[in-house]
DNA sequence: TGTACATCAGTGAACGCGCGTTCACTGATGTAC
DNA sequence: TGTACATCAGTGAACGCGCGTTCACTGATGTAC
């Protein structure tokens, strides 16, 4: 074992126990000592990584970026929102994502709630999903308001729905019943 | 004055004090001396009003439910959700509500992130808003999922969107896009 | 290949800042007689 | 109505806890010759 890969090791731990930490507690009742005890290392040793509990959470935010390529995957379906089947895909991928990287995500809202820098790159983040699907929209012809404002409530709903533990609804049901009220919302149709 | 005018007068001025730094800076970020530095006390004033912050935030919510009568207007008008006129009023009404108390619940929802206490109490809250609109869905014939799931997506997108700035929407475009996404997802009907 | 030194990852006790909380004190209001 | 004492709201300096952050030290890995 060399240097980089034993630095390189620790780190990976560290942010692994951060990640279990940050489901379970949160990440602001996080304490970078937590951290470091659930890591099995010594305090000081957070330092030689992150200069602070922000930057670690940068680097969480860095590793879901890289993952993220949820949008490989989009590529190869269909844009038109009209259809049920498209609303559908964008819904389970959106809330498999939301679902895999839950701590992250829930870390991501508290810290925003706290630093002006992480409600910027969280709003940052909603946006970019927006744009990424704007254009899916044009193929709906009876939106319920501006492109922008319809796009939001789809993006609110789901969210929301992720963010609580969304009651006691195994995935399928969730995504099958936001997918209707999602289509039905945009389109004006029933499904 | 007398003894009692005098601390009722202070306690009314932290509150006061509480909810614009609240609105402004958010829950977590205000200290107990930047209360009552607003205010204009002392810091050792706080503690003969309430022992705590989250004793503050408390008192802050029973006054908001004794004012939250929003129900006694609910009585006088129609349950029907079939009917996009009463979707829309209560849409109008949630949304009113959270913009009128938007310092508390954005308070509340702050506090929910790091205690467990006022997380309960939060969930409660929503909780009896769905309870007491659940009827209200028994004149939808095609409701998307289970009536729960319904509601719950419902007051997902009114909160979440009532949460962010929502951007720079007006309130009356607010509230009349959100009645056709919420009066056509319940109802799978054009509207 | 061996020796001497440099560098680095990790350690954990100690330091110190921020802030919640306390408490002795003040002056005003209330009460007893 | 007046005097003496009690009580209470408010004050702000001081205390102390929690926790982030530092730093001198250790042992292992890397480098130079």
């Amino acid at each position: 074992v060399n240097r980089k890969e034993r630095a390189a090791e620790t780190e990976a731990v560290l942010k692994a126990a951060a990640k279990r930490l940050f489901a379970t507690r949160g990440y602001l009742n996080t304490k970078i000592t937590d951290i470091t005890a659930e890591a099995g290392r010594a305090a000081g040793s957070f330092y030689n990584h992150f200069a602070s509990k922000e930057e670690l959470l940068e680097a969480l935010l860095a590793d879901l970026a890289a993952v993220g390529d949820t949008n490989a995957r989009r590529d190869e379906h269909s844009p038109d929102f009209s259809d049920p089947a498209a609303v559908r895909f964008h819904v389970a991928s959106y809330w498999g994502f939301y679902r895999e990287h839950a701590a992250t995500m829930l870390a991501l809202r508290q810290a925003s709630m706290v630093n002006e820098d992480f409600a910027r790159k969280l709003s940052a983040f909603y946006k970019e999903q927006m744009a990424e699907i704007f254009d899916h929209l044009s193929y709906v012809t009876r939106l319920p308001g501006k492109p922008e404002t319809s796009l939001a409530m789809m993006y609110a709903v789901i969210d929301n729905f992720a963010q609580m533990g969304q009651g006691e609804l195994a995935d399928e049901d969730a995504i099958e019943a936001l997918t209707r009220f999602i289509y039905r919302g945009l389109n004006g149709l029933d499904y």
